[in-house]
DNA sequence: GAGTGGTCTAGACCACACA
DNA sequence: GTGTGGTCTAGACCACTCT
């Protein structure tokens, strides 16, 4: 119970409020512990005095904080004492992905199928002799000399037909791969590492030999969770960095 | 108006959903222009022939995707004619920082006080002559006899009372000048950039003179939006690499 | 004061999970 | 069948913003 104060006082703030922190309160001293069945909305209903739509709010509240989670006809199940994922990535999301790609131009140098060996199918996190169709390719700022990246793009070989469609707008190779093949980006999976540029690199990005290059290698899943692209940036360190931003999501005030 | 389909079918969907979806069209048709006023929650109930709670159901699923934004006393305002920020950044959040604090020792080797020079300036965006506590020490990964980083944070001279709290946990520093100042974090903004590494920093790491680094330079930011630590870690590209991911967050139906 | 979104009640019916 | 959370209605009062 730990009833908190209900009887009279609104002390400033929305009743779900209060009955949200009272939970919270119980959640976190153990009374409610996690993987166990919250009581269910009437029960919180007669504890609180409070309609049912105030419990579910307060329930609501609770949920956008990851510690609950509510299934129909079973019951609302404590996930968590402490609210998880308080911070979202803001810049940098997909949306920028998609940001960057329009203002920079992929021009494609090469195109070909590939036959993953040993190193293509741990890379591609697939088996040895899958089919890939392979674009390379070298990134331009709009109206800039020197590339700021040179672009490796792995497609799934039964996604092909979408590469088909790429010429005709700048937009990102996931979304066209979307598009045209009926598919939904579910995941993404970036992984940033510091190289040496090897030498014909170094010079096709205009730098000195043996300088350092950041590589960004992003995996993109489908809502079946199956990879169907992997892009592959090496951009020399000099002209390129990458920026993110994290920022408080929620609290229970303001969600 | 288009009303797409009130008459009498559920069409399977509820109707909040069919309402959502039919403002977003609206929206997406121009006929409520970005930075324009929506009908009222009054209007929407005569338009669709729905309960306030629908609508303002149907609105909050809007508002959850940023295309819409709520203000009392005022109205709610189209912010977007595309959801945005469909991805949230879940490894690597902030409380993957902190795993990554708490699975790796920090031990500080010095300790100063240090007065901003134009370049430090530059990079803790303050002003020339500002105080700030440094902190620089070796990251190691648990029982690793290699560092895995070299660190060096900033702190600014208001919250320096906190860095004598350090010893005594393994937690990540913004977490105890959080906790013994009375801070809020709301912001990090984090920047990746691919070096070479000096000789000092190459024989420090255990890695060959010349080799590649990371570095990952995080900026923290309070809820009054006063930059007050930043962190400068710089890994040996061999033994580290940052990952991320990007999952799909939201559309209409699931929130 | 008029109008807005925010909160709250009391009631109802539904699809779903489980025994 | 019983109980759960999900949806929906009709009404009410409030704090807030703008004029």
């Amino acid at each position: 119970m730990s009833a908190s104060s209900l009887p009279g006082l609104p002390s400033g703030q929305p009743r779900y409020l209060m009955v949200a922190q009272a939970i919270m309160s119980d959640i976190q001293s153990g009374q409610y512990p996690v993987g166990s069945m919250l009581p269910t909305e009437a029960d919180f209903c007669r504890i609180y005095s409070v309609s049912r739509h105030t419990v579910r709010e307060a329930i609501r509240r609770l949920a956008g904080l990851g510690m609950v989670s509510a299934q129909v006809g079973v019951g609302t199940m404590v996930k968590a004492h402490q609210p998880v994922s308080r911070y979202v990535q803001t810049a940098e999301g997909i949306s920028d992905l998609f940001q960057y790609v329009r203002e920079v131009d992929l021009r494609i140098v090469k195109r070909q199928e590939v036959i993953a060996d040993k190193d293509l199918a741990a890379l591609l996190s697939g088996k040895v002799g899958q089919k890939w169709h392979a674009l390379m390719g070298e990134r331009y700022v709009s109206g800039g000399s020197d590339p700021i990246a040179l672009t490796t793009v792995y497609v799934a070989a039964s996604y092909g037909q979408a590469l088909d469609h790429i010429p005709g707008d700048s937009q990102p190779i996931y979304t066209i791969i979307e598009r045209v093949c009926g598919v939904t980006l579910q995941e993404v999976r970036q992984e940033i590492t510091a190289v040496t540029l090897d030498d014909a690199s170094a010079k096709t990005l205009g730098v000195a030999l043996g300088s350092p290059g950041l590589q960004v290698v992003r995996k993109y899943y489908s809502a079946r969770n199956e990879l169907f692209e992997v892009g592959i940036n090496l951009h020399p360190a000099e002209r390129f960095s990458h920026v993110s931003t994290l920022r408080l999501n929620g609290n229970l005030e303001t969600q």
